[in-house]
DNA sequence: ACTTAAATGAAAAAGCTTCTCATTCTTATT
DNA sequence: AATAAGAATGAGAAGCTTTTTCATTTAAGT
């Protein structure tokens, strides 16, 4: 039920909000940019407008509901935060995206953001290269 | 003398290009957007284009003389290529950049992309907190 | 139901970057 | 040193993503 997280960010239950999330965690995909979701509620019959969905989506973030990323693409990427930090590997041929995990990394950086005095907000690591599917047309 | 980098890079020696390699060298900067370049070369006399200092840059990162970094501040931000790749630290106070490298971190990027069956092209590691002199003026 | 403040949609605007095209400059050749 | 051919430049237009504006609609508490 959409209603109750939306109401526990402190957000108004609006059609548009409903619809977003339900778009974010129902779709098979699990990055979006802003044009994607805006097609999907085209697609599902919603008109929506494609500012109310950059302002929907920047207040998600804002409660925490999603995370917004900044590949090499020009333009967001959101996602359901699942609470599971992950970073990505990100095919520059097709696209596609990967995530992964690695403990030892996470707990270098917070090493590294130490001995250079910072205290450290938020880190994000891409990894850019050529999928299996990729390599195979080469 | 910058015709040498230029020539060898294929690039026909031009002002905006010589000014422009100029100021990525000299500057006590590292970190520059296209408009902190335009700015400097106004700030010394040039009256290059905005125009072109985009097309410049972007020819020298082809080139393999510049880098260009994406981080979270909605424009590019270009550094000379020294042949020494690192990572990057960014106050998100103040915009500070400071750069580590961490060899450790370097090979498990390698392990995962070959587990995730990508052939590795790129990465970068954005580090984002608060420098030790912003957490200062809290 | 009523009221009030918040949310929305459409269009305009902003901010960064690229493109177009007439003019200027580089470079190789006389 | 002059010439010719093609590449590079500058100014402004245009492109793209994202934000803002503002009149209208909607949610939610009374
Ligand atoms: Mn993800
Ligand atoms: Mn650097
Ligand atoms: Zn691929
Ligand atoms: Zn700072």
């Amino acid at each position: 039920m959409e209603s109750k997280d939306l109401r526990n960010a402190g957000l108004k239950v609006t059609l548009p909000r409903v619809k977003i999330l339900e778009i974010l965690e129902t779709s098979k995909a699990r990055h979006f940019s802003a044009e994607d979701v805006y097609k999907l509620l085209l697609e599902s019959g919603e008109e929506i407008g494609l500012a109310t969905v950059y302002r929907v989506l920047t207040q998600f973030e804002a409660a925490g509901l999603v995370t917004r990323h900044h590949f090499d693409t020009g333009h967001s990427v959101f996602e359901m935060n699942l609470g599971n930090h992950h970073d990505h590997i990100v095919c520059v041929k097709c696209g596609r995206v990967d995530e992964f995990f690695d403990e030892t990394i996470e707990k270098l950086q917070h090493d590294i953001s130490e001995k250079a005095g910072y205290k450290m907000t938020d880190h994000c690591l891409y990894i850019y290269g050529v999928c299996e599917e990729c390599q195979k047309l080469e």
